[in-house]
DNA sequence: GCTTGATTTGACCAAGTGGTCAAAGGCACG
DNA sequence: CGTGCCTTTGACCACTTGGTCAAATCAAGC
């Protein structure tokens, strides 16, 4: 399953270039309105030689989607039942409120292969994902049954965390406009801490 | 400014065949993405002949995007400082749930263009809307001045109510990945209630 | 049926697109 | 220096795409 690792220096630092160039023109203008010399002039390659470290357009968009699924649930993997039930909440959501201000393109990337039916992830969001959330739903109910949060629809409650945080990452744009270009973050920090904190504190 | 209205019966017809395929279309494969064979096939015309009752594919997203805005805010404009605070925001959140149940592909069409940056929109954004969520901030501050709901930042809880309810039309492949299929309606409208009454309820 | 304007279409085009390929440049190592 | 491999590129191709156009068809009033 492993991709077969770049030999060379020169492929190493050449494959992570046309990475990054594909995020910032996938995340802009999604898979189809993107072109494959927009990202070679990104990334400062000619066309033929972007083909040459990979061998299409789908085969950058796909590995750039497949590895930052991992890392984007990094933060709902880190909820656990050890610490108290409400910090812990709350940590998640201001971890992904930061990475909406700190990723913001890795954010838009995924919002729009989603909005798009999600036809190259579905099987992930079937698979991995609906696991991973099935079993942090278990923890907060085991919360809500220890009465140690208040009770609520466990999905429900992940869902608007991923909503209002997303959210600032990708409407950024309209965001932004209602708020005469005002930083959003540390007023939705606050924001988004005491309605968590109101919404479940016993 | 008013768009020469249609003379006979079958070019109005014809014409609004044509926004229906195109909302279908440009809402699952955004602007770029959609093709305009694609849009006469789904409207059952032949591409020249769509080509006579729009100059441009671009002319077809047009008109779907600014008629949209209009619709789109109109919940919004209804929230007035006449009844009793609370139920007037939960009324606003329940009229903003149902449009995105019932108008899902509405919701994504805009989703996409200010995913991308809403470039034929920016300024309806920065004119119309700003204009309209300060007053309803502004009628939001007088609610909280006169006690009759706690104290929380007006747009970021605009902007919360936005994020929540959209997130059903624009995220529902991922919802129902992750729900194996439910419908996620029932369980959103009861839990955003919660939500926002422990959020201001004073 | 005839005329006139609205409607429809097949054929076509120029530009853009993803991708290929043979040949040329560069580079490390004997 | 020379050899073998990695890297880069200009030229090219098949296909898609948005859009045009002249000609054909249709519909309604005379």
């Amino acid at each position: 399953m492993t991709k077969s690792a770049p030999r060379t220096r020169i492929q190493e630092k050449n494959r992570s270039t046309i990475l990054e160039a594909g995020l910032d023109v996938f995340s802009q203008f999604g898979f189809r309105g993107s072109t494959v010399d927009q990202i070679a002039e990104a990334a400062g390659l000619s066309k033929p030689n972007l083909l040459y470290y990979f061998p299409s357009k789908e085969a950058i968009y796909l590995e750039l989607l497949n590895s930052l699924l991992d890392t984007w649930l990094d933060p709902l993997r880190a909820l656990n039942d050890d610490g108290k039930a409400l910090p812990e909440i709350l940590d998640y959501v201001r971890r992904k409120l930061a990475m909406a201000r700190d990723f913001p393109r890795e954010s838009r990337l995924f919002a729009g292969e989603i909005l798009q039916g999600a036809p190259r992830i579905e099987d992930a969001l079937k698979g991995d994902l609906k696991t991973l959330v099935d079993e942090k739903a278990e923890v907060i109910r085991h919360w809500i049954a220890a009465g140690k949060i208040k009770e609520v629809d466990p999905y429900h409650l992940i869902f608007s965390i991923w909503a209002l945080t997303q959210h600032y990452a990708d409407f950024d744009t309209q965001v932004r406009a209602v708020l005469g270009g005002q930083d959003p973050f540390p007023g939705a920090e606050h924001y988004l801490e005491q309605l968590f904190t109101s919404l479940l504190k016993p």
